[in-house]
DNA sequence: GTAGGACCTCCCGTCGCGTGAGGTGCAAAC
DNA sequence: GTTTGCACCTCACGCGACGGGAGGTCCTAC
């Protein structure tokens, strides 16, 4: 029995036989050889091959890459690097979506998810490319944690600003006026300070009432933005 | 202007036209009207909508779990659980991967990797599904580096093993028992003393004059096996 | 003689769109 | 008046790596 039929390979390898007829199919594994009847049969060879082709996929290459592993074995480091980067870059963006759900998980209670959520959404929208570029490249070196604990921060003060604007605190009360500094604040180490970004996301602010968030009926047109605007004129 | 095109909606999301058109299709997103001439007309609510789906997606739900998430919202909570399982499983898969990368790129000589692989690849087929989980598990435990400089180990002693055998170095040699003693301690490390595994560890070992390893014309029948087993008989 | 298994070859479905191809509607520039 | 150009429309195929089923062949065992 020097030749193996697909279902005892299958069993053998632990794939299953379409994913051996899969890789017959597009030439990466071929039984060299086939009964009278058309079953195929695998040499020692192609047995081989297949033992490759699984390992080289257990490192979590595409059947191209490992098909063009194969054919020139030279080439094996540079591809592995290049994997072991993609596999890097894949390995952070899980993480920040980690840390996205868990600071939303640990800071929200279930109604204010989606709301949350939304927000965040719409706001992201609000820069041009190269600005979010920046931004990300800022968000990069402050760790997806702090990112998010800033925005938590962020959507909180909005939250108790809006409390104020229902509860008819004046604009000039000190509380106030501590809030949007501590907004201000907030805003500059998001922007690290950066005037055209402070520029752009003032303007996407002041734009708010002709624009998505007012359209859809959100409360940014309920006058959290004069509001907002008064206290820091009186402040 | 209170209805949206697509265009001027995929410019303000940052999404695509055919993503839109995607969303139509399927009934995740719909505009609700249209004009005489056919054209989307997004409403505020379709928008509000559509920042929904955008945020959720962002948090790397599928289209069908951000469907079900927006026709019952109560139900967010597990659901970002489960993505924040699904999402910690991934990233210590994709660990997995980059440990084994990495050892496999720090240990090996270029032209030793996809035969290393394939040994690895070969040897990772041998044991039993219930073997296979516990000793997952207990690699799991160990953590991905463990068992990598593990593996690395264990095929360096297969590789000077081999090299006494090709030097006539005779079994009884006490270099070669020491290199064995070293095996075997490997051996128990990696088994964890269980002598069901140890067991089939050993049946797989001797059993490859008959198996894969064989048939695919391994160095496996080149006689290590009894070169072992003599040096463990005379130690 | 027939029942069961293992094998064969199509071929459609998955997921989230990208990317055309071919046509319509509507405005400004010639 | 017409041409150009743009935004929009509806099909419909393509990707990656197979899963899964339909419908048929072949061989062995009872």
């Amino acid at each position: 029995m020097t030749r193996w039929s697909v279902g005892d390979l299958a069993k053998a390898s632990g794939l299953t036989v379409r994913t051996l007829h899969h890789y017959d199919e597009i030439g990466l594994v071929v039984a060299s050889e086939r009964t009278s009847s058309g079953h195929r049969r695998y040499t020692p060879d192609d047995v081989r091959r297949l033992y490759q082709v699984r390992s080289l996929r257990q490192l979590g290459l595409s059947l191209a890459e490992v098909r063009s592993a194969l054919s020139r074995s030279d080439s094996l480091r540079p591809l592995f690097e290049a994997q072991l980067a993609a596999l890097t870059a894949q390995a952070r963006q899980v993480e920040a979506l980690r840390s996205r759900l868990t600071a939303l998980l640990d800071g929200h209670t279930t109604e204010s998810l989606l709301s949350t959520l939304e927000m965040m959404s719409v706001y992201e929208s609000y820069f041009t490319s190269d600005q979010l570029a920046d931004l990300r490249s800022r968000a990069a070196s402050m760790g997806p944690e702090a990112v998010e604990a800033l925005k938590a921060s962020w959507l909180e003060l909005v939250r108790q600003l809006r409390q104020h604007m229902a509860d008819g605190t004046p604009a000039t009360d000190p509380r106030v006026a501590d809030l949007v500094r501590q907004w201000d604040e907030l805003g500059a180490r998001f922007t690290g300070g950066d005037a055209a970004i402070q520029a752009a996301a003032q303007r996407s602010w002041n734009e708010n009432k002709t624009s998505i968030s007012t359209q859809i009926g959100w409360p940014a047109d309920d006058g959290l933005v004069d509001y907002v605007n008064r206290a820091r004129a009186a402040g």
